[in-house]
DNA sequence: CTGTTAGCGCTTTCAG
DNA sequence: CTGAAAGCGCTAACAG
């Protein structure tokens, strides 16, 4: 920048100012400046942009892992609404926290007070109550994707209704007999839990209870890892027991559900004939298998949308913190159930 | 920091020899100070840092965008591996450039100069040949993963070997008679290509080649998205015209197989019985479509571990541009052909 | 309309 | 063993 300065003749200060547009500076002086801005194919150091401002122009975007729709589909409108608006521009830093509390903790601290964004998502993780009241203090917007605390903003859709739904279509179709696979609501050391496992077990019961069914724990299958490994070895479970599902329910996503019917299929089990099965997320495979599978469906390009522009709005104060969005999912009545 | 040093009784000076290990504290009065940072919740600004020492800690990635297995899986990678190794936590930095070269030279320019990463991957996506001199100038190292240009390092799989085995399984075992789906090889207005399905229809000459088959290009179907509908679209075309493939090599990846195998079924085409097809990839969805299909394999994994590892060599001055690494892909046979 | 100056928070020589 | 001081590259009052 001092080299552009004394090339143009002037000083750095009237170089910075054309770079940030300043009003004051005259056409004949900005068009020589900005043209030896071209030829020395300059860029501003950012970090010494960042420390003058104290502003970061980042904002941080944090999940568990990158595979799994919901985290890439996130970045991907994250950036696309960033370049369509032209705020923070190459400004979406995603982390990682590798599902471990300690990894998420540590991070947290270090955006904020190595002041690293003027944002956080979080997409799936939770943040601990005390970091809350952190970012609270130093005015720094935390956005949850899939949970709500007191003191953030939050988008979510209603995994309650969701279940209560799909739980309702299957005794309205098939019958009283209906299996849940849920993914684990108690979480392992150092771990960290998606609530949703919890809200859609709620909807699960409380659909049976609207019906008068009795819950029973024996139709509940627990799946770990979100796999389809997980859906096969569940559903020999199911089948080793005395009393056998009509229906599952797999509110542990789509994935496992494909599991389950692709074991059923290797069983001679017919789907929907001998077991009607509903999933969670309407992901590719969900149209691809045979029988396609009915499941539930998330507007996660919706979500990034708003989670964007709700970041936006929340930096710049125009919306304040404990604005929740709640969006409804969507029944996908496919062949499977 | 000011307020941690005078809390303590010393000097900034020392607060920031005490973080940065200094040899030359007593024991004393480092413990005091430690008590104090972790009392204060004390983090460094990463921006003050970074300008003082010079040195960016983050290694950018560059992808065309954050869906599709590759993107994913490398950065999950990646991560992985700078917290095992304990290098660059939390300064895997990704970037996607949406498709526009625009955006990834603005990106790249912005990095270099800007000083935002001490290297940078790029993944699928090509920098300029002038772009690649100005990182070579202020070494800058540049690591190309399924790329390969003069002047950076680069991780690649052998497409055009991997599109050669396939096109020779399905010769020997399914006559001559071969289709083949590839992505577009021509660039669309300022967007980018990718040149594997260049390499990948080399291979499947050469294949024809060494089996005295003519090439045809009745036989050729071109793929613009990727995407399942164009296997869907091009099963379709192929059905059109006077000569049908025997068998086709869906080059273009497994999504795109398993849209030409859903269409097939829907019209009553047996799969192998009628029409083998053969995907590249090896998703999810390839052991979960019936039939299962057969695929040529990536290791996606293996890349990001060496990525890491090549990215720290080349950054530390261990290893040199034009180190080319080529990983050997891998012919899955299941049901499908 | 442009130059001067101080300062953002941290590191690092050089004295003491 | 610790303090003082200069400087990293940029911005923003305040003068002129």
């Amino acid at each position: 920048m001092k080299d552009i300065a004394t090339r143009a003749g002037v000083t750095k200060a009237t170089v910075s100012m054309v770079l940030s547009n300043d009003e004051r500076i005259t056409e004949k002086t900005r068009d020589r400046i900005l043209k030896i801005v071209k030829e020395l194919n300059y860029y501003p150091n950012e970090s010494a942009q960042k420390l003058a401002l104290g502003k970061s122009n980042t904002i941080a975007v944090i999940g568990p892992r990158y595979v799994g729709s919901l985290m890439s589909t996130l970045l991907h409108q994250l950036e696309d609404r960033s370049h369509k608006t032209g705020k923070y521009m190459h400004g979406i830093q995603p982390y990682s926290t590798l599902n471990q509390t300690r990894i998420k903790e540590e991070l947290l601290r270090k955006i904020l007070y190595g002041h690293k964004a003027d944002a956080v998502i979080m997409v799936t993780v939770k943040p601990g109550e005390e970091i809350v009241k952190e970012y609270l203090k130093n005015k720094v917007p935390l956005i949850l994707v899939e949970n709500k605390m007191k003191g953030t903003i939050s988008i979510q859709v209603n995994n309650t209704d969701g279940a209560f739904r799909a739980t309702e279509y299957l005794v309205k179709k098939y019958g009283r007999k209906i299996g849940l696979i849920v993914g684990n609501t108690k979480p392992r050391e150092g771990e960290d839990v998606n609530p949703s496992a919890g809200e859609r077990l709620k909807g699960y019961r409380a659909a049976l209870k609207a019906n008068n069914i009795e819950f029973d724990e024996s139709y509940i299958g627990l799946s770990g890892s979100y796999a389809f490994e997980d859906g096969v070895k569940i559903l020999d479970e199911f089948l080793k027991k005395r009393k056998r599902p009509r229906s599952i329910f797999c509110a542990a996503g789509d994935e496992v559900a494909v599991g389950v019917m692709d074991r059923a299929k290797k069983l001679g089990i017919r789907i929907p004939g001998d077991l009607a099965v509903i999933g969670y997320d309407d992901i590719l495979e969900s149209r691809v298998v045979t029988p396609e599978l009915t499941t539930i469906r998330q507007r996660f390009d919706e979500m990034g949308r708003l989670a964007f522009d709700m970041t936006i709005d929340a930096i710049e104060g125009r919306i304040k913190t404990d604005t929740n969005i709640l969006l409804d999912p969507e029944l996908v009545l496919r062949e499977s159930a």
